[in-house]
DNA sequence: TGTACATCAGTGAACGCGCGTTCACTGATGTAC
DNA sequence: TGTACATCAGTGAACGCGCGTTCACTGATGTAC
């Protein structure tokens, strides 16, 4: 075993996590401006004091957040965008893998969609810095394929944040049909899966 | 002069208005689910508790604040939809329209975007409602035009919310460089309006 | 037009409560020898 | 291996403060006759 950590820095960090992942269930019914750092530190059976050991803030838990959530992300979509297939294979995948994740963690995709545009500066900045990482990579994944011969930068630029865009939408169409019957969950899948594929077709006309 | 209201009602309803904007100021450093009520009515400079003779609560506020920054927009989408011109012109007019709404009313803008994945549920839900609603109105402009032939309803509200979705995340963008150089507001208007283009391309190449 | 009464938007005091932050502390873990 | 000291994650009391809500009120506006 690699490097194994301190009985302290172990217990520390442990909660830390339980912190984060406090703080990740108490919004889902609030926003990260109204959270309360007692309400965090109640929910994990720790003195409110214990929070400043861990976050300045919870703003500073916010950011720590998106890192946490948007960060494990990055090989994910690397992996989608990356695997060969056509078009419409990789428009179902994508949505499938969309459905799968809004499913396990609801609560991850709930905080980006609220906290995107939320009242918490240092958050939506991260948030944006995450998803302008997302862009580029998904850029490049496309830069690779054959129907970007032709395509300047900017432009692929361009395809790249409609396709993430786009994907956060869906996964927050998914989430409002959680807890909803079946056939509204395959309407959302239906309905993501044409607005992509729209999009692809503008793409594959795009330069004529 | 027609129904001139009571000086009681007059009254009121101004109150009623101040908080309103008082709130509309005050959200754009916060969200709805952390505003206070006292907050609001200091800014107007009345009582704590002239606030319940117009309100329930800050979440009822926010939803007469739906209903007044959305409601007013349906004429102006209309008569966007169904003004003559090629899909390029309607483009550009559309992206214009929607930087020069985030110029004189940024704090609407802010607002729905913010509250759209809010920590409210009656405020998304009036939300929803109206961009529902836009979609349909959009829809069923989108379905006089000559392009629209061959397309099933279901099919033409896709393309609408996909209309729709992007308007919103193109004013979102305009408000983020709402204090940034002009050149960075151009790019914003180039990036828009060729996202918007490549949909249109999606949307005439969409039979075949 | 004048009078007597009803309505009701806005007031101001009071309440109990949970908040964020400070501070000196404790005691288990870590380290040096 | 054992001892003496340092570190530091988590504690618990205390603080001042602003919150939402209640209540009985005031006085201008509205209404009936």
């Amino acid at each position: 075993m690699s490097h194994t950590l301190g009985v302290r820095q172990a217990q520390k960090q442990k909660t830390r996590q339980a912190l984060m992942d406090a703080a990740l269930g108490l919004l889902e019914e609030q926003s990260l401006s109204s959270l309360g750092l007692r309400e965090v530190t109640r929910a994990v059976g720790v003195a409110p004091t214990a929070f400043y050991r861990h976050f300045r803030s919870t703003a500073d838990l916010g950011v720590a957040l998106v890192e946490e959530v948007l960060g494990s992300l990055h090989p994910v979509i690397r992996d989608l965008m990356s695997a060969v297939g056509d078009s419409d294979e990789l428009i179902e995948r994508a949505v499938e893998l969309i459905a799968r994740h809004v499913d396990e963690y609801p609560a991850h995709v709930r905080f980006i969609a609220r906290e995107r545009h939320g009242g918490v500066q240092p958050v939506r900045a991260a948030i944006r810095e995450q998803l302008v990482r997302f862009a580029e990579e998904v850029s490049s994944e496309l830069a690779k394929h054959p129907e970007a011969e032709g395509w300047n930068e900017d432009d692929l630029l361009m395809l790249a944040g409609l396709y993430v865009d786009q994907m956060l939408m869906t996964a927050s169409l998914f989430l409002e049909a959680l807890d909803e019957p079946e056939e509204e969950r395959a309407r959302v899948t239906r309905l993501a899966t044409r607005r992509l594929r729209l999009i692809s077709i503008g793409r594959l006309n795009w330069l004529d």
